[in-house]
RNA sequence: GCUGAUAUAGUGUAGUUCGGUCAAUCAUGUUGGACUCUCACUCCAUCGACUGGGGUUCAAAUCCCCAUAUCAGCACCA
């Protein structure tokens, strides 16, 4: 009987099955559904989820936390429920002024479907108060001793002499600490966990410190809490259930549980997805603003950089982006980011939308001999005559392309125009009107260009990564300003400015 | 050094849960072609991968062991 089965082909397999036993066959086109999720389902998560996204405010967001945003956007869009963006600020030394303004910027520009903002600058009696908690439980300790020192002790799994100290002396400790008695560098609260634990990450790490050399824009405070006390504490506190985080926080989120643990708390569900290198681009806020003062970029949204705001500017859609890290998923695996697939996910939503135009790099002037003046019909958009044409004027001179010229084609297609046979003299080029009919030019093969009547157009700077364009463009072009043209055989590109000369950010092909 | 994880075409990804439907999915990319007054779009074709070695089994991308490589953590950063 089973010979008889595996001897029917897959279909007559699925066939049989339906007739006989259509239940399993149900469950067989379930599991098959499946597929079509591009993330994995979470475990937990059918009653809907509580998820986070939760930047540190050190510049604005880069292609690296546009992954977590949608990672965990996507998840909320599948299951329902609260995205809390928690703005971590819990260290002075790692707040910039301007990304308080500028991350609900970005956030804006990503169309997050956020439903409550928190920042933890303004939860510290919180986080003194599980501080506080976990002392008198007896599993935590103030903790005197030197950097190295401890270090020392740490990874040869021994105490420091601070752990024996009583549940009343750590507590006095810690009032003392709070009420300004200690100085930077010389006290931390540590959580007691297991100094024979084989991973030294895990031996008792630290919860608090006191920090006086710089001051914190939004509270007046002399300890702070550190990231996986004040993680923990919220995590809990707001509910989270699932969190979806890059696997540098793999220990972290062993730390936490010992937290949790400790608080007779619940730990969430965790997602840990590998490191994203990303070719070409600096993405180290500090590395940018480093560059930005030194003038080496012009700004936030310098096209070197992997900011969002550059990618914008680029006329980079954030929907492309976030197809694109979707696709990516959560895998634990280290990838590298590509920006062919972010530019063929962009090219699919902006090609549609982009007119095209002429753009002239370089320009060389001709005069066309034996020709006649005539104006040219070029379509806004091949094959869509309902988009309506460009009238280009032509009275006997033009310019084109340089490097097209240097090409030595013999025969060349003026698009939308005529053709003209090329003779070179020395070093300068003299052309010849060659007749109208395209299937001539064709034929020879000749290169179809871009062109504009000499004086007509508007001189157009294309911002390139790597180096900039200069030419002539259409005037038209002066009308799309922060929308996205295709310059005809250049390129995609965002019109940025406009005036006595056009700048065009350049995307992709 | 210690701890943990990962390894599928150039890139990303599906398949690994529970071995057989995998002669391995999809996208991007390469190359060639069709269409086209753009090197765009669209369409057709093409190229290209299970890290290596053992083992278990009738059968291994899938399970086990070893090796290698890569990554993360071992901060009074997040």
């Amino acid at each position: 009987m089973i010979a008889e089965v595996a001897s029917l082909s897959h279909e007559e397999q699925e066939i049989r099955l339906e007739q006989t036993a259509p239940e399993l066959f149900a469950a067989l086109s379930e599991k098959k559904e499946k597929k079509k999720h591009t993330l994995p389902d979470l475990p937990n998560a059918e009653d809907g989820v509580v998820m986070r996204f939760a930047p540190n405010p050190s510049g604005p967001l880069h292609l690296g936390h546009a992954r977590a945003a949608f990672l965990n956007d996507e998840y909320l869009k599948r299951y329902g429920g609260k995205y809390i963006l928690r703005i971590e600020d819990t260290d002075p030394k790692r707040v910039d002024t301007d990304a308080y303004q500028m991350v609900p910027e970005d956030i804006g520009w990503m169309g997050l479907n956020i439903t409550e903002t928190i920042y933890q600058s303004d939860r510290f009696p919180l986080y003194y108060d599980v501080g506080r908690q976990l002392i008198e439980k007896g599993v935590a300790y103030v903790c005197r001793c030197d950097n190295e020192e401890f270090k020392n002790l740490k990874m040869k799994k021994a105490a420091c002499p601070c752990r024996s100290q009583t549940v009343e002396e750590a507590a006095e400790l810690f009032d003392q600490m709070l009420e300004g008695k200690f100085a930077e560098g010389e006290i931390s609260v540590r959580l007691k966990t297991d100094l024979l634990h084989p991973d030294p990450a895990m031996r008792d790490f630290p919860l608090f410190r006191v920090l006086t050399s710089v001051p914190h824009q939004r509270v007046d405070a002399i300890v702070y809490p550190l990231m996986n006390l004040s993680v923990a504490v919220d995590d809990h506190l707001l509910g989270m259930t699932h969190v979806i985080r890059g696997k540098d926080h793999i220990a972290n989120t062993g730390r936490q549980k010992f937290i949790f643990d400790y608080m007779g708390w619940k730990q969430p569900v965790y997602r840990h997805y590998g490191r994203m290198g990303i070719e070409g681009v600096v993405l180290s806020t500090s590395q940018m603003r480093q560059g930005i003062v030194a003038g080496e970029y012009t700004g936030w949204d310098d096209v070197h950089l992997g900011t969002l705001r550059a990618m914008a500017r680029r006329g980079i859609e954030s929907e492309a982006v976030r197809n694109a890290v979707i696709e990516i998923g959560i895998g634990e695996t280290d990838i590298q980011f590509s920006w062919e697939n972010l530019y063929a996910k962009n090219k699919d939503i902006v090609d549609s939308k982009a007119d095209r135009f002429f753009f002239v790099a370089d320009p060389v002037e001709l005069t066309i001999d034996g020709s006649h003046p005539v104006t040219a019909k070029a379509m806004r958009y091949p094959g869509d005559e309902t988009r309506g044409f460009r009238e280009i004027p032509f009275t006997g001179k033009l310019v084109v392309p340089k490097g097209e010229l240097e090409s030595g084609a013999s025969l060349i297609r003026l698009k939308d125009l005529f053709n003209i046979s090329i003779r070179k003299d020395g070093g300068s080029y003299t052309a010849t009107y060659a007749g109208d009919e395209l299937q001539q030019a064709r034929d020879a093969k000749a290169p179809i260009i871009q062109w504009l009547p000499a004086g007509y157009g508007t001189p157009c700077l294309i911002k390139k990564a790597d180096g900039d364009i200069s030419g002539v463009c259409e005037p038209e072009v002066a009308t799309w300003k922060d929308r996205m043209v295709q310059f005809e055989r250049v390129g995609f590109t965002r019109i940025d400015a406009v005036g006595q000369q056009i700048v065009a950010y350049y995307s992709h092909r």
